[in-house]
RNA sequence: GCCGAUGUAGCUCAGGGGUAGAGCGCUUCCUUGGUAAGGAAGAGGUCACGGGUUCAAUUCCCGUCAUUGGCUCCA
């Protein structure tokens, strides 16, 4: 007797051992058709896998992850069939499924190359294996059987896994010609598999270490239905649209240029006056929060990164120094803004009653980073950071994080950017050897974190190994168009440069204490936060933010006055305008390409002049009809200023 | 940096061993009072750059640069 007790509490009796497809059969023949997986006391089996004792038991269809995960990973045996088929000699490395799909990495046969233009070819053979609906077979191995067979196919990677493993822990799967090392579980067939896409090719470690052999990584996606396969290729389509690097060249935003380097963007108009008001609405909060705005120039002689440890750590992968005509003189480009805020700090002494200090400056600042990971405006060479650094004593250092972390929400609110995870980043757990800076201090500096986001009831996930060499950080993630996560806001509490540049602040007792520094950017750089606010918004900003709002179309000399009379009352709104002059033939249509994409529109003409109001038109929404001013401003104050009302400067 | 792909007009792209094409945009003129207007004419390209093969290369081959999907990295 084996009693199976479900989610929902209610139990079945069965007189013998049973398996997943069992159960769900037993509950209806419909879902023992979508079931893909089952989880048996924790674990993820196989459908088929025979249950012999009392236990809690969860099914997975398609929409639990759980389900996805098997069908995904069959899938990726599947995938693993056909290249053995295709590629005789072919080693396998590992084949997990991921978030979309799956991937195997492969070290294919010398010589042999797999490129998109095979993608076709793998498909086709992927689905004719699928047809044969053969069965996924588990079998228990004993650890020098794996190896034997593993030795005997020459596969050193797979060797390497099963050396890993316990013996008595190991499991094969087979199904047709394919046999693989896996712990699984997978579908009771491979018929279930209908839609099949390679999506594409690269390159990947061999355990993702750069010292050792590149394999071929191939990554796909299958579904149970083509349809699905279907829709999931429009839904890549549609955000595709949505990428920074197509809207930013479409609305004019920013550029590259070769001729002035890699990595390195150039704001067009539209881009600087749209980065422009976001600079300007941080700066209202941050002077409402007490910051200071200060001024450091771009280069700093080479001291003072050595002086902070950056040298050491990032010298030999940053911008070469410059020289000067002095013999032996050398600046550097500044990587980060810390080091000359530092000195800033320095310029004078402080009492403990002038803590905190709170500098802050849109800092410009140069990385060489590798020319493979260049992207849009998410990774480049010379960014902007929305920097500022704090300098407090220990006793304020919670409240001032806290109040760093309520600025990040106001952005974060007014933007309705609501999709984001709160990272900590700390300490390998063991292994300290790259960062710098005393266990005492590294451990306050955490604590102090973890505190502060605990009180602040912020959602968060910690990850160690993260944290930045001379401190912890916590670190606010967003997603793009294609589900890739980027980092935005941060916020770094510091020990260490104090110590190296020897800051002081004398204390009530009259002698020097050291100060506690938190480095923070709200946006993290400009040109990486207005990349993922245009994937956001599709580059339907809200009206706050865009550059031309709105355009009064005075339709001839004579209703101008009337059209000065709305300009003057925009203005009161900050609403930038865009005005159509070109009136001197009558009826002339607009066809400047710029209205296209401006998303407001405002139309002063006869009938509007006639009946003192303005026609409004919202891009993509229609004509809100005609409206009296003191209307207008109604409209105003519910839809365009409510994103930022809550969150009023003064 | 590594593995794959791509680079043709301002933009989106087609083409292909015999020195180039479309749509949109741009310029001029005509027509048109209303949200991506219609007509006519025109400008605009060392086919990314360098080398090789060839009678001939934008096309084939190699290299460089840039872009791009990943990997590694990310102060």
């Amino acid at each position: 007797m084996v009693k199976i007790t479900l989610p929902d509490g209610s139990v079945r009796k069965f007189n013998n051992a049973v398996s997943g497809l069992d159960i769900a059969n037993d509950i209806s023949p419909r879902l023992a058709k979508e079931v893909l997986s089952v989880t048996v006391n924790d674990e993820i089996w196989d459908l088929q896998r025979l249950i012999e004792s009392d236990s809690n038991v969860k099914l997975h269809k398609w929409d639990d992850e759980e389900g996805k995960h098997a069908f995904w990973h069959s899938s990726a045996h599947l995938m693993a069939e056909a290249l053995e088929a295709m590629y005789p000699g072919i080693k396998f490395g590992i084949g997990p499924s991921i978030e979309n799909g799956f991937y195997y990495d492969v070290d294919l046969p010398e010589g042999e190359v797999i490129t998109d233009a095979d993608f076709g070819k793998i498909e086709a053979k992927m689905k004719e294996l699928a047809q044969q609906k053969n069965d996924y077979a588990r079998s228990e191995v004993a650890k020098a059987e794996a190896l034997d067979f593993y030795t005997q196919k020459e596969d050193e990677y797979k060797v390497e896994l099963i050396n890993e493993l316990e013996d008595g822990t190991i499991t094969f799967y087979k199904h047709g010609s394919f046999t693989d090392l896996c712990k699984g579980p997978h579908l009771p067939n491979t018929g279930l598999i209908k839609a099949i896409k390679i999506l594409s090719v690269a390159g990947a470690y061999w355990r993702g270490d750069e010292t050792r052999k590149q394999l071929t990584r191939l990554y796909g996606i299958t579904f149970p239905k083509q349809k699905m396969l279907e829709e999931y290729l429009i839904l890549l389509e549609e955000a595709k649209k949505r990428d920074h690097r197509k809207i930013g060249k479409e609305l004019e935003l920013f550029a590259f240029s070769q001729r002035v380097g890699q990595g390195l963007p150039l704001w067009l108009p539209k881009g600087a006056q749209l980065r422009e008001r976001l600079e300007n609405f941080l700066k209202k909060i941050q002077k409402r929060y007490g910051y200071q705005q200060v001024i450091a120039p771009h280069i700093g002689l080479k001291d003072l990164w050595i002086t902070s440890g950056h040298y050491e750590k990032y010298g030999k992968d940053s911008f070469q120094p410059i020289n000067t005509p002095a013999e032996g003189e050398e600046f550097l480009l500044k990587p980060m803004n810390c080091p000359h805020h530092c000195e800033i700090y320095k310029a004078k002494q402080h009492s403990y009653k002038d803590l905190p200090i709170r500098y802050a400056e849109f800092g410009t600042v140069y990385r060489y980073e590798q020319s493979g990971e260049l992207h849009g405006l998410t990774r480049v060479r010379g960014f902007t950071q929305d920097d500022a650094h704090i300098f407090c004593r220990p006793d304020q250092l919670k409240d001032e994080f806290k109040k760093v972390m309520d600025i990040i929400f106001i952005i974060f609110n007014a933007l309705d950017f609501k999709d984001f995870v709160a990272q900590v980043s700390l300490r390998h757990k063991t292994d300290h050897s790259k960062y710098i800076g005393t266990e005492e201090n590294w451990e306050k500096a955490e604590t102090a974190i973890l505190e502060a986001v605990k009180e602040k009831d912020l959602n968060y996930i910690v990850e160690y190994d993260e944290a930045a060499f001379y401190g912890p950080k916590l670190d606010f993630m967003v997603k793009d168009a294609l589900g890739r996560q980027w980092q935005l806001g941060t916020i770094q509490v510091d020990y260490n440069l104090p110590e190296r540049f020897d800051l002081t602040y004398v204390g009530s007792d009259n002698q020097k204490h050291r100060p506690v520094m938190i480095h923070r950017a709200p946006f993290g750089s400009m040109e990486r936060f207005v990349a993922v606010l245009i994937e956001h918004t599709a580059g339907k900003f809200p009206l706050w933010l865009t550059p031309e709002q709105a355009v009064i179309l005075p339709i001839s000399e004579k209703y101008n006055d009337y059209a000065k009379k709305v300009l003057n009352f925009l203005n009161n709104y900050d609403i930038r305008t865009l005005i159509d002059d070109r009136n001197e033939k009558i009826g002339k249509k607009i066809r400047d390409n710029e209205l296209k994409r401006i998303p407001y529109l405002l139309i002063v003409g006869e009938k509007e002049f006639e009946n003192e109001t303005v026609s409004v038109r919202i891009q993509g929404e229609g004509d809100k009809g005609s409206m009296k001013l003191d209307e207008f401003a109604e409209f105003i104050n519910k839809e365009v200023k409510a994103q930022t009302e809550n969150y009023k400067i003064n």
